[in-house]
DNA sequence: TAAAATCGGACTAAAATAGTCCATTATCGA
DNA sequence: TCGATAATGGACTATTTTAGTCCGATTTTA
């Protein structure tokens, strides 16, 4: 758990597929076409992509969308603030919102801790390393079968 | 957004209040009644944290709920595996799951980093430090109205 | 002016979360 | 041994969030 939902997982496909054109302007429709997520789904994201300032967008023929800065220049982080909302990993640690315990409540800022380390972890990976990343590591396969390699508990 | 559910956040309400009380065992009820959630939704979550043995039970009269370890031995992390199964920030890098997109999904090991660093952080942080980081650290206030002093970005 | 796109928003469906309730079992004390 | 106390297990409902779709309006180009 603690998860991204599905919906910024996609995103990120999209922003790594807009990184491989980082010079064409990709319509929604190749872009939908290219990564096999469903046009109507990819709209929405572009849009909400493009209202975040994440990618920049032209409207009539030949038009579609772009990534607004170079793929190093855009972190997880950003990725996560564009589709989400700010990171903040308990609800009474978002800024405005106010806890109903806040008086019996004997847990704190000790989250904040955590929220900052978790900030400065999405922060530090680039979209460029999201998407270098990916194909190169590959899963090591034993007789057929599939077997993911854990880093660390 | 990347958040604990509100019952994650609930259920370190409940062993911050039992670390507080180390060798007293504490009924369900009393410990609703100290932090102010209601009795079945407590009930719910001892039952879980017993489950997982964060906390131990006795049953009967004079029963209820006990920290099975000292509360600088257990971690953030070690709460949220027992509330919301293990950490993992993309369903992909939940170890057993397949992803449709993996041929075409530019995205991948990447958020293992994330995921490692996110790990450690939560790690880290012990109950009795999410406890001691709570009231002693006072809000600052000015005629009245609580403000938030926001550590850092 | 027709075609190709985005834009904005409404809308429905599905899934996860939150919260409640009850019958059962175990333990203690009188 | 009986009755009160408390956890246990699981079913169940309600609420909220997430996912996904659709459509009319607007902009731009050829």
């Amino acid at each position: 758990m603690l998860r991204i939902t599905r919906l910024t997982d996609y995103g990120t496909v999209l922003l790594a597929h807009l990184a491989g054109n980082p010079r064409a302007v990709c319509s929604a429709a190749e872009v939908a076409a290219a990564t096999r997520i469903s046009l109507p789904t990819v709209s929405k994201l572009l849009k909400s992509l493009a209202h975040t300032g994440l990618v920049t967008s032209t409207r009539g023929t030949n038009g579609g969308y772009q990534l607004a800065r170079r793929p190093d220049e855009i972190s997880a982080a950003d990725i996560i603030d564009a589709l989400e909302g700010p990171v903040s990993i308990t609800q009474c640690s978002a800024s405005d919102h106010h806890c109903d315990l806040e008086s019996n409540c004997s847990v704190g800022s000790a989250w904040q801790r955590i929220n900052v380390a978790i900030r400065r972890a999405l922060d530090e990976i680039s979209l460029a390393e999201l998407r270098r990343a990916s194909s190169p590591v590959p899963r090591f396969r034993f007789s057929g079968l599939p077997i993911t390699v854990e880093k660390e508990t």
